[in-house]
DNA sequence: TATTGTTATACTCTATAACTATA
DNA sequence: TATAGTTATAGAGTATAACAATA
């Protein structure tokens, strides 16, 4: 079955020629290919990927600033808005407005959504673990180094994924 | 300027701790990082980057299904419709119901849209080159030959993107 | 019956601007 | 005046299912 749909990659890349040269393309198939192992994976939390890694941002900055969130994640402000109150709604993330400026808002995770993220933590990073087929250990590490350096992220990270769910 | 939204990303960083490990984000942040640069650089051409995959396969593969484009660049059949539909308003695509099966539909470019293919694709040329920064030129060919292998296209590419407008 | 493409609908994410309440 | 967040609206892209024509 999987071994079909690797048949057919191959099969349509003739048609593709120079596309597959292309940065924007190989970094548009492959998130698709990630964001479906996503759903295939852990579509049993109701969470989309975008939505996981704002609740991860909460739950490890209590109290963060909602616009500060938006930015560093790339989230229009308007659907930022959306998420947090949708999140409200489902009594994962409390908002608080602090008394040293009214204008803003405060994100934390409650008492559920912190069991929520610590549940859904292992999980994730099983999941994020899982992705390296077909590339060897040391391409995937190389991957992930380079693509932090082009998001001029720090090529160490200053702290790993792992450390979510793995350590108590 | 430039120098200013690279120190807000480094600024960031401490924000999404183990989120920068992920290659789900980082494929995601990477992604909007060069189709930002893909609107700035060659938004003269009203094309979104999907638009300008299809019209360049359509270009390299005269007569091509409707339904083989859809499912070698992961284009839903339905969108794949209106895309389509648009182009030939816009005297860009001639589609074709051929003899044989009369279900089908054969995609060509028309001399305009063969004009305008070829007026574009040594921008993107450029523009895709011009992605390197901050990757020095042996990760960037690293960063493209791991992606190209994590999409299960060959490690070595059967033709590049440079022949494409390149060569007369 | 299965396949190719089309239509219709809904939902997500994005883009934009106008708005409020604060500062 | 500027800023933080909100609301409203429109558009792109996706997902889905029902449908027509053809095989």
């Amino acid at each position: 079955m999987m071994a079909q749909v690797e048949q057919e990659q191959r099969d349509q890349e003739p048609l593709l020629a120079g596309l597959t040269d292309s940065l924007g393309f190989l970094l548009r198939m492959a998130q698709l290919r990630v964001f479906g192992s996503f759903f295939e994976t852990l579509g049993q939390f109701n969470l989309k990927p975008g939505e996981f890694s704002v609740l991860v941002v909460i739950g490890q900055n209590a109290g963060v600033r909602q616009g500060l969130l938006a930015n560093a994640l790339r989230i229009k402000p308007a659907h930022m808005t959306k998420m947090v109150r949708n999140f409200e709604t489902r009594g994962l993330v409390t908002r608080t407005v602090p008394e040293d400026d009214r204008r803003a808002v405060e994100l934390c995770l409650s008492d559920e959504g912190d069991r929520y993220v610590t549940e859904l933590a292992p999980n994730f990073y099983e999941f994020d673990r899982a992705q390296q087929d077909p590339l060897t250990k040391e391409e995937m590490e190389t991957l992930r180094r380079l693509l932090r350096k082009f998001n001029r992220y720090s090529e160490r990270p200053s702290a790993t994924l792992y450390d979510l769910g793995g350590g108590k």
